[in-house]
DNA sequence: GAACGAGATGTTATAATGTTACAAATCTCG
DNA sequence: CGAGATTTGTAACATTATAACATCTCGTTC
């Protein structure tokens, strides 16, 4: 990892982590959802990264680990973490992160660095608002949306990686 | 193709897909770009679908013209033609749909029938600005925008496609 | 404790999507 | 025409994702 893989703002990212496993399994618990030891190794890697990760990168991790995983099982992983919004998928990557706001029931977008990789997810209420007045000028209901920008983070366009 | 193929708004198709080519032709020549009897063919077929087609499903029906086409043939057509305005991508699909505002600068959104997989593409520039006021005031420069939002068409919740 | 059933995981194979690398053909422009 | 650039052909391969079915695990019930 170079010196671009800083996220947006330094932080422990250890406890980080820890922080995100412990919320997960809250948000499994209450949900009668069984958080297994693959299905948390998986969210755990995710979160370590910081950076999406492709369901393969996770296999050859896992593959690390000894456990000779193969593609289903971290695919299986990655839906119920999905469904029970943990992790969300990002589609212009084919990648997948960790989810900043487990348990709440967000629209959220992401702004993807082009450079350094790194992604910040956030919910923005001004352009959700602005999204379901559109959809519901044309008579469409909503059910999941995309939002991803792909550009360049503050720092990598003052390392002067505008390539 | 069922009755749930039409497209939002009915309309002479074949005309609009003439009406397509002809403003490609346009565009191309005032941005000294060959749109090649390939690259036009695929426009083509990506307009006459009026659903998003996958590079597979156009090297399918690129092989019934008798056109023996590898992968690269499309991708490379697709590649032109997106840098050129002329077809997105529709990243949670995985595939291409004509733009409808060739020619013309701008941040678009789709719209995305999960029944009846009709998609329509709006500029919208109030979520356009709000996306940039969200960006700003993150430090973040904006470059490639993907907004999808997958749902039900009117005519799909009418039909009780629902499920 | 034994039998059952649901959910989770293992395993193999394959499908679907996209790219690399290099050769051949075609176009453009002097 | 002829050199250089662009476009296309071709074969092989890389990446991402799913299908289908077998096996295991664990809680429940008897």
């Amino acid at each position: 990892m170079s010196a671009n893989a800083l996220p947006y703002r330094p932080h422990n990212h250890s406890a980080c982590v820890h922080q995100a496993l412990a919320d997960a399994r809250t948000v499994c618990a209450s949900r009668q959802a069984r958080l297994t030891p693959i299905r948390e190794r998986v969210l755990e890697l995710i979160w370590q990264s910081h950076k999406p990760l492709g369901a393969y990168d996770l296999l050859a991790v896992l593959a690390e680990d000894g456990h000779n995983a193969a593609p289903p099982t971290v695919y299986r992983a990655l839906d119920f973490l999905q469904q029970n919004g943990l992790v969300h998928r990002i589609a212009s990557l084919n990648a997948f992160t960790g989810c900043t706001h487990a348990g709440e029931n967000h629209t959220c977008l992401f702004l993807i660095c082009r450079s350094c990789r790194n992604v910040l997810e956030l919910t923005a209420p001004s352009v959700t608002q602005a999204l379901n007045k559109v959809s519901a000028a044309e008579a469409f209901t909503p059910e999941e949306t995309t939002i991803e920008v792909a550009g360049l983070c503050p720092a990598c366009k003052e390392g002067g990686d505008n390539d």
